[in-house]
DNA sequence: TTGTACGCGTTATCAT
DNA sequence: ATGATAACGCGTACAA
């Protein structure tokens, strides 16, 4: 029989399982939500009524009597930095972290920008947000100042007063990234391009500061150069002929990595590479990868738990909080262009 | 202002709309859905109001009241045959299908299974359901027969009866595929491996027979192999010592190009390769790949109006529908080992 | 063309 | 420990 359908296809209410339980309709409300205390014989009534019934509370009127909808409401890009698979790791945690609070998920596109927090928030569709693909100079932070619901950032933006954000240590990754190639020389850079930067994406801007300044301090020559996903590989080939020794990639992995075996080159032997990625990708190659891993999974296991924190114990202190970075040392550096220095 | 609260922080309803115009709130719940006319001169007045308040409707008082939430349930996998580029491709055709018609989307993971879909149907939580990641003897299709709610297939369980189904002709792509490597007396197909073959999906088979008929019929031989996650490399180089010539692959093909050229081959001069995969896949390697693409993004949208169909007209009758599948000629396959026939 | 009034299915505050 | 009952904010039949 289908769920929450008598036989005669009419909704199955709270009150059919009072009439069934023989007790009143506020009865059954308490022990579903246990807010108050209920004798042993009446809970187990109603729970057989319930599952007799196959019973399924109402979300529209619990949320407009509640007014808790037990919805997360998560911004999200369709084409970002991450790569798709980052993407998916990202809102695989949040949902799984939403349904283990009993919470379900509602997907807005990043696109809609102001107007899809303003939606979602105005209609009370949602308890809280989640925004990623956070800009430097981000619109919707204005609007999350002022909102009825928690919103989590997930990105700093440059104006953080007033705001709850978490995100990778970007920096910090940009200077371990950095001081693996510390004996290079001269580095070059393969990062995010232009369809990546136009966007204004805070991280672009605090990993490039932070590796400029490490590279400074450590006395090597840094070269940015933002790939442009047509010429890829041509731009490849360029910096490989221009003598590059060592190599800092930061987004088209694959291709990056592709291009410089087809020029008969192997990380590790002929030349140094490092990467931020993640884990799966950084082991995905035949060399496996030296590399700072991104941790998505982390970032937003973390942001949920916060999320949750600040749903339950009342909107907290606005706040920045950095998930740490670590290298993976594995072997497309060759031994001696990093510094003996230990692991962190 | 914060959006649907006033400056006293109090939520703003269609009541306050009311006051503010000088109508009752019935004339402002009909302003909004135009289910009546209404004079010139009040629809002015209520939609200044509105804008001045920055109402929004409350959607769970909407969707108690009109039995209509808005939203569409999307059941999705996080670890897919598809691979996370194929997923992201159709939860964004979804989302941005459901948005132009003002709808949201909500995540369900397919981890949840049956109970998932109890309970979104359950609680009233959508006004129908996609499902995708179908298996071939999947036990939603039971629940699904029997919901509230408008439940979209993509893909085909075997005992399609009473249900609303679509998907890509996996049929048609193996026989094209095989068709392009006619000439090539043996056929190696590299292949869903056991993580995905276990789950049962229902595309692996119906691939799968097609695949050996067309084999048959075509007079070559055919081997099926399924890709094993930890060792793809060595089963490439497997198969590759075996001396096969023609390769078809379906699933993992990074790692398979990947590993084909690590043995010094070059697919479309020294061996023969088709794919099944996105276009984007197919076109990102050195050598740009014959292949079948998958469209993921053709069929999410085929989906999603024959969705709103079923919602507006009422559901009707049970059905399934298949988006059609072309072949690309590129670069991978050496001219003579397909016959010469014209290109679909 | 507009207003009145009821119901949607919960939660939560009074009572008892 | 349990039962009535008043919101919650909107849609819509019925009146005017």
């Amino acid at each position: 029989m289908a769920a929450n359908r008598s036989a005669t296809g009419r909704t199955v209410t709270s009150k059919d399982v009072a009439r069934v339980a023989g007790v009143s309709q506020s009865t059954v409300s308490y022990v579903m939500s246990g807010k108050r205390p209920i004798s042993e014989r009446t809970r187990r009534i109603v729970e057989d009524a319930i599952a007799q019934l196959t019973y399924h509370p109402n979300a529209g009127a619990r949320a407009l009597a509640s007014q808790r909808t037990q919805i997360i409401a998560v911004v999200m890009p369709f084409d970002s930095g991450l790569g798709a698979t980052g993407l998916m790791a990202f809102i695989e945690e949040i949902t799984l972290a939403a349904r283990a609070r009993d919470h379900d998920v509602l997907l807005v596109t990043a696109e809609e920008g102001v107007d899809g927090l303003r939606r979602v928030a105005g209609r009370a569709l949602c308890d809280a947000v989640v925004l990623m693909e956070v800009a430097t100079d981000d619109p919707r932070a204005a609007i999350a100042r002022e909102l009825r619901v928690p919103t989590l950032f997930i990105g700093f933006p440059d104006d953080a007063a007033g705001l709850h954000c978490i995100d990778f240590d970007f920096e910090e990754g940009a200077r371990l990234l950095v001081g693996e190639l510390a004996g290079a020389g001269r580095v070059t850079a393969l990062t995010w391009g232009p369809g990546t930067v136009d966007r204004g994406l805070n991280y672009v801007p605090r990993f490039r500061t932070a590796a400029h300044e490490a590279a400074v301090a450590a006395g090597v020559a840094l070269d940015w150069v933002p790939l442009e996903r047509d010429r890829i590989e041509e731009q490849v080939r360029a910096v490989l002929a221009s003598g590059t020794q060592a190599l800092l990639v930061t987004a088209h992995l694959n291709r990056v990595v592709h291009a410089v075996q087809e020029a008969g080159l192997r990380p590790g032997t002929d030349l140094d590479l490092v990467a931020l990625a993640t884990d799966v990708e950084a082991t995905g190659f035949t060399v496996p990868l030296t590399a700072v891993s991104t941790h998505p999974r982390d970032v937003s296991r973390q942001a949920m738990t916060w999320l949750f924190e600040l749903l339950e114990q009342g909107t907290g202190p606005a706040q920045v909080r950095r998930v740490p970075a670590f290298v993976s040392r594995r072997s497309s550096v060759r031994p001696g262009t990093t510094p003996h220095v230990p692991q962190p």
